[in-house]
DNA sequence: TCCAACCTTCACACTTGTGTGAAGGTCAAG
DNA sequence: CTTGACCTTCACACAAGTGTGAAGGTTGGA
């Protein structure tokens, strides 16, 4: 498919999904006029990508942790080397602080939605 | 507390403590010499904001969402506009989707670490 | 054949969050 | 009174993510 497409499938701009492909987080093939060639897959993927960068996930980070998200149960377990999984460890924790921090934040805002609410009932 | 005080306490660089109160998200007494005067309450209010801004949320946002975390059962709900409601909601939902999206990429990594420290252990 | 609708690369520009440092005020301790 | 450690404001700089648009190639249908 090609990035119009894909752009409509998954409400990104094609503005950003070249910017997935410049900074190596989305690479797609080429047809043999130039024209970007995205596979069924890129879908998800992009969406996947869109939604850690606005949890704030920098694109290097992304680019490292991507891998892993494919297929669990594949035959990675490349490069394994010991740096990179103490990456991913460290990724793994902060992005749980992430979430709680997002987590207690996201229930106080709910909260006082629902206070709000109540208050509002009972007047 | 002066400014030095409460980045210690923080980890938060002085730099971004007056960037918060340029923007409006933890604004500080004045000493009569100009000196920041903070309370005891800014640590927390300042560790929120940088674990908020680290997830992705924009000062724009932080600002209008800080005050629904100071105290649930206070006398707030003040200006609650309709229109403030609504925005709360979006963001409150928003915020939902993020942690989503953040829980499952680390729930991801978390099972890729797993896996291959389960081969390497096997090994 | 030619137009419309795609695609390409390139580049400028803006916002946000952040670092760094200059020029200068305050204040306590020696 | 001076020095050192604070504080102030201001400003320049930078990276990242994103918008916009120019200049030009490809292609399918009227």
């Amino acid at each position: 498919m090609r990035i119009g497409a894909l752009s409509e499938r998954t409400g990104i701009p094609r503005r950003m999904l070249r910017y997935y492909e410049e900074t190596g987080m989305l690479v797609p093939d080429r047809c043999a006029n130039g024209y970007r060639d995205y596979d069924e897959q890129s879908v998800d993927r992009a969406l996947q990508i869109r939604g850690l960068l606005e949890a704030g996930m920098p694109t290097r980070v992304i680019k490292q942790v991507l891998p892993c998200l494919k297929a669990t149960k594949a035959i990675h377990i490349p490069g394994a080397t010991q740096e990179t999984m103490g990456i991913l460890e460290r990724e793994r924790d902060s992005m749980s602080e992430r979430i709680d921090t997002l987590t207690r934040s996201r229930d106080a805002i709910a909260r006082y939605i629902d206070t709000v609410r109540g208050t509002q009932e009972a007047a």
